[in-house]
DNA sequence: ATAAATACGTTGCCGTAGCAACGGAAGGAG
DNA sequence: CTCCTTCCGTTGCTACGGCAACGTATTTAT
């Protein structure tokens, strides 16, 4: 277990200080291990004991639609963290499947000690979590309020106003591409880039690749 | 502030003595306010300071289209919680306003001393307050899950299929009307009769009123 | 008891968007 | 350089579902 210096940037362990966080990872069950290209971290529907931190890697969170077709709902890069709500929930299934996209070391923490741990850091670790989980639940939130919409039109002006809000600026780049956009507010990949045309033509926004400017 | 004895069921004090309890607040600040129904609690877009329970009465969680129209996002009965998971985001504005439909007596708790408390049972609260978010947390993706869903009838069978887990049984009674069940699973609401009734003629389930029989 | 309001089912109209298939552009691998 | 794959835009077809309007049943108010 080396090179955990990152942590002291993870949103688990804001606050406290690379020793502190040695120190308290020393008092509880953790371990790292290293997946491969296409290993699976956690399968959909098992239910977990540990929740994850990557270390180094890139994986993504997917699930399976009744048709059996893939949909990302997650992108797991460095610091950040999979089954925190899962183990908040205490004893759910995972809604979820974790794969690996490249080589990925994993830091695994046993939830019960992370959550029930009487050392002295552990109240701001719960405080930590808290915030992340929220800002998770407002993520997904955001989400909601765009799928309810009825018209692709207005899933993309509202989910480009949230971005233009997000970056303060009306021309920006979005870390989606077409196939994930179109998984993101739930429509049809071929009818979000003929509305997005549309759009175009009516002169509401201008794009090219993932670069959007906003003219309204 | 009588009467708040009901607390010892609440989702943040689980595992408290109604003493611990008493003694906990007693140790922050929070009051205690009535409110007529249609009186408004939380505006949307507030930023608010306290998180509130629900001692008495009825609220509803509801937020409004594009159009102006009314949805109802949440139903707060008696020791509900909300603005817990805002608290946690730590300087959201609210996505909701929250309005009373009854008279109700509301116990706002400073969300701050909730967090940052140094009471020694603080520990246990902040666990309870996590595990309560994070049910929040997958009720909503649950819908979410359900929204992305492409036709009505899919929306409706998924939706169906988690009541019956739920109750654990094929015949049940579900607590939302044609309106509120129509705004959850994002369809029109003539629409979703007209498919219940497609599918009553399949006989792939019955009804009457709100309880539900599937037969497959 | 009467009136008004709410809840629910039904139906016709028609636009939107899902689906499928295709072509071109861009990027990677050999 | 060429092949192959991925990404994206385009288009025709068609059905699903949103919208509006109406009728009936059940509930609430006065």
């Amino acid at each position: 277990m080396k090179d955990l210096s990152i942590l002291t940037k993870n949103a688990l362990f804001i606050g406290l200080s690379m020793r502190e966080i040695t120190d308290f990872l020393s008092a509880i069950p953790c371990s790292e291990k290293v997946f491969q290209p296409e290993d699976i971290l956690v399968h959909e529907g098992d239910v977990i004991t540990h929740l994850g931190i990557i270390l180094s890697g890139l994986a993504v969170g997917k699930k399976y639609g009744l048709g059996g077709e893939e949909i990302i709902v997650s992108r797991l890069s460095v610091n950040k963290i999979f089954g925190d709500v899962l183990s908040g929930a205490n004893g759910f299934a995972s809604p979820v499947t974790v794969q690996a996209c490249e080589v990925c070391r994993v830091l695994f923490i046993d939830y019960k000690s992370l959550l029930y741990s009487p050392h002295s850091l552990n109240h701001k670790i719960l405080q930590n979590m808290i915030q992340n989980i929220s800002l998770k639940y407002f993520a997904q939130n955001m989400r909601l309020d765009i799928l309810m919409l009825k018209s692709v039109r207005e899933k993309v002006l509202v989910y480009l106003n949230y971005q233009r809000t997000l970056r303060g600026n009306s021309t920006f780049e979005i870390n989606l591409d077409r196939r994930l956009l179109s998984d993101y507010l739930g429509v049809d990949r071929s009818a979000l880039s003929r509305e997005l045309s549309k759009m175009k033509a009516d002169g509401l926004i201008d794009f090219k690749k993932s670069v959007f400017t906003l003219k309204y």
